[in-house]
DNA sequence: TTGTAAGCGTTATCAT
DNA sequence: ATGATAACGCTTACAA
């Protein structure tokens, strides 16, 4: 009967393999020069020989080190997060980390449990997007538990925060983009602009609103509660809103979404409804890569993804290395101009 | 001067506070039913007040397992690999597995870089989309490496394969979904159908450009090479893709793509040249996200996510429990039929 | 340049 | 119901 639990490889057995002691076997590992040329031969030769391959887990117990940062956001399968993580994991991989991605569905369970995983497996950093740091109320209980963690690893909250939590941040400039966007629409000579999609309570949708308004005032528009309509972030809520939107007798003449899922639905609805595109100038925000080939394409605020995403590593880079960064740091915006948006 | 290295809390500390051996910690840790109630309370008490959380690394390394899976696969921003990825990460979530997420860009350098990764990390499954797998001819390397590798842990590929290495196979029905798509093409009337995109050498261009072959001979109908315009997988080959057949006098009156990004390259090189999209009917493959939001939208071929999925999570869990599975398994498509294609 | 031995933080085995 | 002790597979002083 054959053996059928066939034992691991370790350095041991290469050690016996090659007749030198494990440290030595270890140090062909480690990359350690101290090793002659012929033995380090030797050992790699066996090594291969026996198909060894180092086990990770021994080695960070030893180390206390884990190359592995933790990266939560509410769903990859939005271009716009995974633009952002792609981004982040390449830069990484150049350090040498390695990405652990957790989507949340902003569900803040989920969350939870990502966190508790994430301190498990010791990750040395946790890159935070979405879900409870864009609650402009977070619970009592959201807030504990993100203090907890960041005693324990440092987080980088990504276009949020809580307050009271020691962590960094980076965020996109979103007031810079909406007041573009207004100033681009004013430029075309719209004076009636609406905002669609967003959930109040969570930030981005406060912050922009805030900055909407500040824009129209700026210009002396309009500020119509009408025309600005809460939803969702989804194309299906972006839909929703554009079909409240379309239901009042005064329209706007431009609309802005809060990303450019919603307008996407916004489209939709429109030709759901038989109503011509062209009747209204069409902002999104986000710049995912279906607004450059949705008809039209769309007019949206980009978030420099490039840089964003350089941020966050050079303070993954800062933390390995025990240099101190900037606790916060503000990305700026460009507006992407593309068909949707036309003179009034 | 304070401390500035703080001690990692152990179970031999909560042992010691709570004052059990380390072993009955273990034993409450692991959710040992052998432990009175009042020492498990107890100790539980302990462990939050000197906020311990266990440490993965050395749980794994006795324990020996890991309860994670590897997956490879080209590009997350693909929302083709993140609608699977997401499905296959929720149900392995629940059968209380990790996923590593690793993207390779469909490099092989990269691929080989991961697969070392995934084998000293110790994953338990790895699950293959994209790059060596899908080729025609891959390198004796490749093909070397992977055999290395399903030595010691199960590989499923899906949509690929890897002549003599012996792992487990899910693949969508793309013969099926062609075909599908011939027959619909066909009940409008088209007799004149191109296929543009896909790159030779790499097995979903053959494996479609045969189903494309064979329906149109099985219908009698004209197989021209020249609509056979081979490019790319991108928005940006399908362009090109386009273009080179726009060149040509003799024009398909349907276009099938290799993938629905490429007909968004087609579609946005026709409106470059101002060519009306409704000189063609079109069809995609994926069914991705945009296809329901570009105008017009896309009809494309479904893989059934979630039966795909499933199937995927189904095999880890067989391997898991030491169950076998059927070694290949083939996912039928459905054709969703939008805007794209009309009555010639 | 190489080796010995201790340690990393768990779980598993075997006693009691 | 609990404890002592030995793994697990590596790295790292410290020695030689």
């Amino acid at each position: 009967m054959k053996k059928d639990v066939k034992k691991n490889i370790t350095i041991y057995d290469i050690a016996k393999e090659a007749k030198v002691s494990p440290t030595t076997v270890s140090r062909v590992l480690t990359g350690n020069p101290l090793v002659k040329e012929s033995t380090r031969q030797l050992v790699l030769e066996k090594m291969k020989e026996l198909d060894f391959t180092p086990n990770e887990a021994a080695r960070s117990l030893t180390t206390k080190q884990t190359n592995t940062i933790g990266f939560i956001l509410p769903d990859i399968t939005n271009p716009f997060f995974s633009q952002v993580y792609i981004e982040v994991e390449k830069k990484a991989l150049d350090l040498g980390f390695t990405i652990l991605l957790r989507n949340s569905m902003s569900n803040s369970e989920v969350e939870s449990a990502h966190l508790k995983e994430f301190t498990e497996k010791r990750v040395e950093c946790i890159v935070f997007m979405g879900g409870r740091i864009n609650k402009v109320q977070p619970s009592e209980e959201e807030i504990n538990e993100m203090r907890e963690v960041v005693k324990r690893v440092p987080v980088i909250m990504v276009n949020g925060k809580m307050k009271d939590v020691n962590c960094y941040r980076i965020r996109t400039n979103e007031e810079e983009g909406i007041r573009l966007t207004v100033e681009h629409l004013v430029s075309l000579g719209h004076k009636k602009i609406g905002l669609i999609g967003g959930v109040k309570g969570i930030t981005s949708l406060d912050l922009k609103t805030a900055a909407y308004r500040k824009s129209l005032k700026a210009f002396d528009l309009e500020v119509n509660p009408n025309w600005q309509v809460p939803s969702g972030f989804s194309i299906e809520k972006g839909r929703e809103a554009m079909k409240q939107l379309l239901s009042q007798k005064d329209l706007p003449t431009a609309i802005i979404g809060i990303n450019d899922l919603v307008i996407y639905g916004a489209l939709k609805e429109c030709r759901e409804q038989n109503i011509s595109i062209d009747n209204f100038s069409f902002v999104g925000f986000d710049d995912i890569f279906p607004s450059d080939i949705v008809h039209p394409s769309l007019t949206t605020v980009n978030h420099n993804y490039d840089i964003l995403s350089s941020e966050i590593v050079k303070i993954i880079q800062n933390i390995k290395v025990g240099k101190a960064s900037k606790k916060g740091k503000i990305i700026n915006t460009k507006l992407i101009i593309r068909e949707s948006t036309k003179e009034v």
